[in-house]
DNA sequence: TTATTTTATGCAAACGATTGTTTGTTTCAA
DNA sequence: TTGAAACAAACAATCGTTTGCATAAAATAA
């Protein structure tokens, strides 16, 4: 069995509790340095690791957070999370991964889970179907930070990036190509993002005075085939969009890349792309992709800084969101419409 | 304040190891109909949640288990990852993520994390500087399974891939192809996988009576900037190789795809390429690759079901390593070497 | 020398569950 | 009516720490 405080102290010859005092450090209490060696001398000897589940039912603090994301082979999520996960290192945090895969009841039983084995905070990229299990979150007092995904008249603390003028900036480079067709490629909807890419989406071609076609706003959902689908209803209507904006991230793009080239399309030739897409891959592309980047590891390290926050202070600060700009990459899957 | 057992115990009006037992149910201790439909009343309208810290102190046993791999970000280990945390959901387990950056410091601190915080297992895909740290969690008894990384004479649990033949498989087809100045664009050295994945490499050669030329075997890391070096030294060899398997991973192949490039090359017309590489993104990459496939689910699952045979027996089985097939995949990125 | 402060450690009660053992009731057969 | 068996629930110890408080010994002041 591995040893505990109670033998350490036996080995010494002195109370579990001074032993504790040594290895806490701190504490206005003082130890004589003869029995501080000794113990640590102990400690070494024995190899003595202390037990954190003890330690956390003591002191009701865990030093775990938990991290809760739609899909962390998203490389989107995968970022921010691995970000966090080295911040928490660092502080000595360890970091519980959970995938909701976009389904709210699984998230309420994650928060559940997460609850009762008490961390000490949540990082949560929310299902967006409701918000009364988070307003649970805030009775409970466990501190949180949304991620991504916001609510609206729901004021916490969340790192977001500006959704719609990222998107507004990506039409308007299409239109100033020549474009007046322009399709968006929905990810799931009733997302924040989402909704608030659509927003921006619907608000330039207003800018520009460009008739809103409801058939060109198409997909259901974030996987490869949600893309591949929707492109592809797209693709058959009688008019089609000489342009694109994917908003779903990388697999939905990739769906759609391939009902463009299955359906005998060029891009950017018949159809040019812009999409939210990882910056690693999009140059490496058939077609590298003209992307609105998103700076990741800004995201997890700001969502990791305000939990921390909230963790340390007692008092209530003020909830907070942080907006992190994207940028907006040209490469040659845009161009001037063929026609 | 959360309620307690001894909360929901005095609301009922009875001991808390009464609704202990009504909680966990099974027991052959009989509890009379009223009192448990009371009990489980008052835990409904308390909203009591069970506390694991408590739990997991007293009966030494946790419900989570440890994945410790180089870097989650590699969708590599992303999928064994994702896999995993899935198959842990379902039995209620929760999952700890760490990354080691490849970093044999890291590696043994996060494992002392792990056995500090009382995991009931874990799954590791070790930095191979060294395994005594490993034989250390033998003898704390300590379930564990190895993934993707093994040692020789280390007889544990473990899941491997066949890459010293799936490597081989590659060669054969660059040769039959007809090419005979094939490079090996390595990860990191010393990495198991890498080294049975040069032997596979040093015996295709030999089977193909070619002779092996050490220029030809470079790399040193697993990240894209290494990829990048490491294809540039190769091509700025007198003899230019016509072909590259790369067993590096997405990051390394990408560097290499970009060195290649940047030296004005094209793949397949100068340079054939054979990548260790994902397979979502493989088929819309500028040259589609050609690539060596793991099926990444089904390592994370065979991993997961070792380890929970190993928590859930006490007694002592064999060791087992499981090895899970790869796929060859062409694309475009093989051909004929143009003279 | 005695009183007082300081210093170093021990004591014991938590934290919130689980579980072997005891105790107090019923129930039922003899 | 008595005694044993069966049933329900309480009791108390335990898991390994931490921490407020008490206390003994040593150091200092009076």
């Amino acid at each position: 069995m591995a040893p505990t405080l109670k033998d350490v102290a036996a080995y010494v010859g002195v109370h579990p509790s001074t032993v504790s005092r040594v290895l806490r450090g701190k504490e206005n209490l003082k130890i004589s340095a003869k029995t501080h060696d000794k113990i640590i001398k102990a400690v070494k000897e024995l190899n003595y690791i202390p037990d954190f589940t003890a330690r956390a039912l003591r002191m009701k603090k865990s030093f775990t957070i938990g991290l809760v994301v739609p899909d962390i082979l998203n490389p989107y999520f995968a970022r921010i999370a691995r970000r966090i996960e080295q911040l928490g290192f660092e502080k000595r945090y360890t970091v519980i991964v959970c995938n909701t895969d976009e389904d709210q009841e699984k998230e309420i039983l994650y928060l559940n889970q997460l609850i009762s084995r008490g961390v000490d905070g949540i990082i949560l990229a929310p299902v967006q179907d409701s918000k009364d299990h988070l307003i649970d979150l805030i009775e409970k007092k466990i501190p949180f930070v949304l991620v991504d995904r916001i609510f609206e008249d729901f004021n916490v603390d969340a790192v977001i990036t500006n959704n719609a003028e990222s998107v507004i900036k990506a039409v308007t480079h299409l239109v100033k190509l020549g474009h007046s067709r322009i399709a968006f490629l929905r990810g799931q909807k009733n997302i924040y993002t989402i909704k608030n890419r659509l927003a921006g989406y619907k608000q330039a071609l207003k800018d520009f005075d460009l008739k809103l076609n409801e058939n060109y706003i198409v997909g259901e959902g974030f996987e490869f085939e949600h893309g591949y689908e929707a492109t592809l209803k797209l693709l058959e209507l009688p008019e089609l969009p000489t342009a694109i904006v994917s908003s779903g991230g990388d697999l939905v793009t990739l769906g759609a890349i391939k009902a463009i080239l299955e359906k005998g399309l060029s891009i950017p030739k018949d159809i040019s792309l812009i999409a939210f897409f990882d910056s690693l891959y999009s140059p490496f592309l058939s077609t590298p992709l003209t992307t609105i980047t998103h700076f990741r590891q800004k995201i997890g390290e700001k969502a990791f800084k305000l939990l921390l926050k909230q963790i340390e202070s007692n008092k209530q600060n003020s909830p907070k969101t942080i907006c992190v700009d994207t940028k907006f990459e040209i490469r040659k899957s845009t161009a001037k419409p063929s026609k």
